[in-house]
RNA sequence: GGGAUCGUAGCUCAGCUGGUUAGAGCGCUGCCCUGUCAAGGCAGAGGUCGCGGGUUCGAGCCCCGUCGGUCCCGCCA
């Protein structure tokens, strides 16, 4: 179809180009026809702008744009002038072009939704047609603030002396860790790559390269369960550093994120960013990635819970376990049902009750307070700093169990008080460091590492890892930013008597860690410089940067929580050809 | 692996304790209209109530199964 190419893009017109002669090219926005005058709002990726088709101008025009409707792709040759009644609401807004030749280049059906920002449409069909979503300016706007993001990316790792190294995408399974994706090699009949979860393994060999500094920018996979902020392939900005110390770490990562922050949203960030050792970060949030935006903090009450005539205090306590407390501030207006739900909502993250006393006015009422003497009802109350109007709750149980179901509560809370809502646009940073370097497995019956089983111990618990492995901690540090874990690493282990020794810990055979990781181990023996590094979450970076808490309005052909793409339908049969070809035969599922 | 919730017109939804011909707004189609930008007026088309089975005289509604979306727990070194 003939068509005129366009002069300038649909979001670049001003007052200061009346009288110029433009060609636009786009898609119809909107048609308001009133007969013998026509407006059609065209749009491209960078705004909108009112075309006038008037038939006292150009009386064969009206025919020649009759069937013109929302999402046709049409060109408009006119002359730019101002409007006689200026819409505000857009960039365009204060001028018009008056259609001297129209054109339509490719005609649409209409559309399963219209491509509107202040969409209703459900996400299925959204994702069906993503190509059509992804026309909303809304959306547009997210992946520009990726792609800028990126950009900021490059720019900064390489003014600090970073190279960016790929690494292979078929590699090998690693036990340790999330499910992989697994590729069956056609040649190696039987066997089969693996698609990385990170590049850890390959950055770490690449500073005994001698690399120094390396970055990348690159997919992982991660065959788990999705979720709101989840999707199985993912992108991370992937970063490892020799011969530094943890503080390195933490103040590139600082530099990078105050300049992001200022770049693209020209937000202040205030650097050096708060720190917080994991077991306050438990202890006063009950979350190892807190959002900080707001206080409700928690309360351990375990010492005044010993002796308490209530027994669920006193024998949790006896039984080595503790009491967490929050102070749901001005909560004591919920009704019953609403507790109850508070209350629904403790057990999904494994509470058997949830104990609470309300304060209104002079009186205390509540699910035990009929169980305890008055001495011991104000000692809570003080310790909690209670005041009329509060609600609070307690959670007895294992110390880190009970943390997080305190944590959990503090969240919803803040949800359900409007205290999320107020702190909507603002961010905090901060780091929690000091994590265990280890967690017993009861499924496994052995000890498996927290973070990775190549994270260094901190110095002072070197001698614990063989009398007390529980209260090792790790060179690790997480970056949390409204809650979120925006990036996560750690100094590594360099030496390879350490790193055996750390698998040793972690039950392998020695056999074993050699068929595993023996590449490694070796590498380890080669002079292998100090390093470290960090891992930030590109997507959930460009979700905080979008103001989205959904991680597929940043990714441009998502899956959906099953891990299906609705769009191209896979994953999807193959051939029986292809199965033989790789040697592979289907079990009946 | 588990829990919650949703699926009715192209879209968003309503549809009572099971009861005649399943409704509304937007969109769509046609006509009218020269200053709208959520245009307006008039008229009209459009439904296998996700799918399969069951209960019942009768099912959008109840039961069982199944497919799919979302959110969460487990999981995510």
């Amino acid at each position: 179809m003939h068509f005129e190419q366009r002069t300038v893009t649909c979001g670049k017109l001003r007052p200061e180009h009346a009288g110029q002669q433009v060609v636009l090219n786009g898609w119809v926005n909107a048609r308001r026809d009133y007969g013998g005058i026509i407006f059609l709002d065209i749009r491209d990726r960078d705004g909108v702008t009112q075309a006038v088709v008037d038939t006292s101008h150009r009386a064969d025009l009206g025919e020649q744009i009759r069937e013109v409707r929302s999402e046709y792709v049409i060109w408009v040759k006119g002359a730019v002038r101002m409007r006689e009644n200026p819409n505000p609401n857009i960039s365009t807004g204060l001028i018009e072009i008056l259609a001297d030749d129209i054109g339509v280049i490719n005609p649409a059906d209409v559309t399963p939704f219209e491509i509107v920002d202040d969409l209703g449409t459900n996400e299925e069909l959204r994702l069906t047609y993503r190509y059509l979503d992804l026309r909303r300016p809304i959306l547009q706007k997210n992946f520009f603030t990726r792609n800028k993001l990126s950009q900021i990316t490059h720019r900064f790792f390489e003014e600090e002396g970073f190279v960016e190294i790929e690494t292979p995408v078929l590699t090998k399974s690693t036990p340790e860790g999330a499910r992989d994706f697994l590729v069956p090699s056609r040649i190696n009949k039987g066997r089969f790559y693996a698609l990385p979860q990170s590049p850890q393994l390959f950055k770490q060999l690449l500073m005994v390269s001698g690399f120094d500094k390396y970055m990348q920018i690159v997919k992982c996979f991660r065959d788990e369960d999705l979720r709101a902020d989840r999707q199985p392939e993912f992108t991370q900005i992937d970063v490892e550093m020799s011969f530094i110390t943890q503080e390195d770490i933490l103040g590139l990562t600082e530099r990078f994120i105050k300049k992001a922050w200022k770049e693209i949203l020209d937000y202040d960030v205030t650097v050096p960013f708060l720190r917080m050792p994991f077991k306050e970060a438990l202890e006063r949030y009950g979350s190892d990635k807190p959002d900080l935006r707001y206080g409700l903090e928690l309360t351990n009450v375990t010492e005044i819970a010993r002796s308490s005539s209530f027994t669920v205090f006193s024998e949790s306590v006896a039984s080595g376990n503790v009491v967490m407390a929050l102070n749901a501030k001005g909560c004591a207006t919920f009704s019953r049902k609403q507790i109850d739900e508070l209350g629904e909502h403790a057990k999904k993250y494994g509470a058997k009750g949830l104990p609470w006393l309300k304060v209104s006015g002079s009186e205390v009422t509540g699910s035990f307070v009929k169980l305890v003497n008055d001495a011991e009802r104000d000692e809570l109350l003080t310790a909690m700093n209670a005041v009329d109007g509060d609600l609070l709750l307690f959670f007895p149980g294992e110390w880190e169990r009970a943390c997080t179901v305190a944590g959990a509560l503090r969240t919803e809370v803040a949800k359900r008080t409007g205290v999320l809502a107020s702190v909507a646009g603002t961010y905090s940073f901060h780091w929690v460091t000091e994590f265990p370097l280890l967690e017993y497995s009861e499924e496994e019956s052995r000890w498996i590492a927290r973070h990775h089983p190549f994270t260094a111990p901190m110095i002072d618990d070197v001698a614990l890892l063989s009398v007390d492995p529980t209260h090792a901690r790790a060179i690790a540090h997480d970056l949390v930013i409204n809650g979120y874990e925006a990036a996560g690493g750690s100094v590594r282990i360099h030496t390879n008597d350490v790193q055996t020794k750390m698998f040793d810990l972690l039950g392998f055979e020695r056999e074993d860690a050699d068929a595993k990781f023996g590449f490694l181990l070796n590498a380890l023996r080669f002079g292998a410089p100090p390093h470290g590094g960090i891992a930030f979450g590109f997507d959930r970076l460009v979700m905080l940067l979008c103001g989205t808490d959904n991680i597929r309005d940043v990714i441009a052909f998502p899956k959906t929580t099953s891990g299906l793409s609705l769009m191209d339908g896979c994953p999807s049969d193959v051939d029986a050809q292809q199965l033989t070809n790789l040697g592979i035969a289907l079990s009946k599922l």
